[in-house]
DNA sequence: ACCTGAACACCGTTCAAGT
DNA sequence: ACCTGAACACCGTTCAAGT
């Protein structure tokens, strides 16, 4: 919500200037940010243009496409990212460097899409595994466990993240042409059972659904008690 | 590559025959399978109808419009991953199932990113996400305790999943145009260890970079690890 | 009643024409 | 030399006109 639709401003279009409206764009488009699947985005040059008040072609002086557009959005995201306080030890420094992670991607709920939509990691996003992999090193993990760790925090598990879920709980999950109504409880019992289960103790969050912010520490912990262990055993790679 | 170029078929354009011809083309199409980033993807309405020699607008007899083609697409995709065989126990028969998953979403690569795209999840998304549940029901977890780990199991920790690195293999990282040319050793000096150690004892993989299937199994086996622990103890979410 | 070509409102990007 | 409007090759989708 920066400088939101300052239509005419007299400051002559810096790269800075682009990148920063960029962003700003991207993040009042409610949708994904920079073309998802969905139409109703709202994010192109020419939108962007508008919003500065400027003819589309202008943009093209200070970057080179939309790709090194999106490539400067998303190591002025990433940018946020905190450092880890030098201090700490390696657990909650890493803990600590993860979650500002999260709360940054959260502000720009677009920006994870994006990167994973790269062709190449940015320098910034380079520079954030850098640091989040000398902190394991400085925590006296060996190179061979800190490169399989970090594989293990970039993995995708299941084989896509969970935030259907949270989508659902708005949306009503679409019926095939053939099948009739939802009744979600019948057709996925077990879902329906959790779904129960999350409702029921949802006390601490605010509203309907579960607390995500649990679930993320829930994950990165078992995650993070699971290395340490391995650690602590002197793990190798040729132990596998 | 079922039936990659079959133009002027005969048979009659059934939803089913859409569906299909619309995976083969995501599937050739070598980029994200629906308009990711980048705008050389390849699969479109008007090409899916190209390739079914008929008008665009004869697709939308059979599905209402693209989100709802994207959506078919995913279930046809998700229906492949199998079940687990009955007979085994709750930890080898969750590993079996995503591993599935993640074989499935290997010979489709534009298909994480289009679920992820999905406003809401699909039929066979849930009917995945109710298996998986009901495996660990089945070996005797709480629905508490299985509800955060299908959290673990879909959250994407370090903010965004790690094929960059895959990506980065191939093509160099965009400099910045103050910065000069890339010396990564030099710049990221963590990182470049981490890549030094994976190309060095890289004996198993074919190629050259590192086992992308062990680090796969090297993630699941440390969650699963921790779950199985947590299970025995008898975790609860009120210990939090 | 059915099908479809032209059209609409977009998109990223180019390029020649205007100053 | 610089800037930019028109244009190009797309896109998803609509709709009226043709059979």
């Amino acid at each position: 919500m920066a400088e939101e639709r300052g239509s005419a401003d007299r400051a002559p279009l810096s790269r800075e200037r682009v990148l920063r409206a960029a962003v700003a764009l991207a993040d009042a488009s409610g949708g994904s940010g920079a073309s998802g699947a969905s139409g109703a985005d709202g994010f192109s040059m020419r939108r962007l243009a508008q919003e500065l008040g400027v003819v589309p072609m202008a943009l093209y002086k200070h970057v080179a496409n939309k790709e090194e557009l999106l490539d400067g959005m998303v190591d002025m995201v990433v940018g946020e990212i905190g450092r880890p306080a030098p201090g700490a030890d390696w657990k909650s420094a890493v803990r600590q460097q993860i979650l500002s992670a999260r709360s940054v991607l959260l502000q720009h709920r677009w920006a994870a899409r994006v990167i994973e939509s790269r062709t190449g990691p940015t320098p910034a996003v380079l520079a954030y595994l850098d640091s989040v992999i000398g902190t394991f090193r400085d925590g006296g993990l060996s190179a061979d466990l800190t490169h399989h760790v970090m594989h293990a925090l970039g993995s995708r598990l299941l084989g896509f993240s969970q935030e259907l879920f949270d989508a659902g709980r708005s949306t009503p999950p679409p019926s095939t042409p053939g099948g009739s109504a939802p009744d979600l409880a019948g057709a996925y019992p077990r879902l329906a059972e959790i779904a129960a289960a999350a409702a029921h103790d949802a006390d601490s969050a605010v509203g309907g659904g579960c607390d995500d912010r649990f679930e993320f520490e829930f994950a990165l912990d078992l995650l993070l008690d699971g290395i340490e262990r391995l650690h602590h055993r002197g793990w190798t790679s040729a132990s596998r």
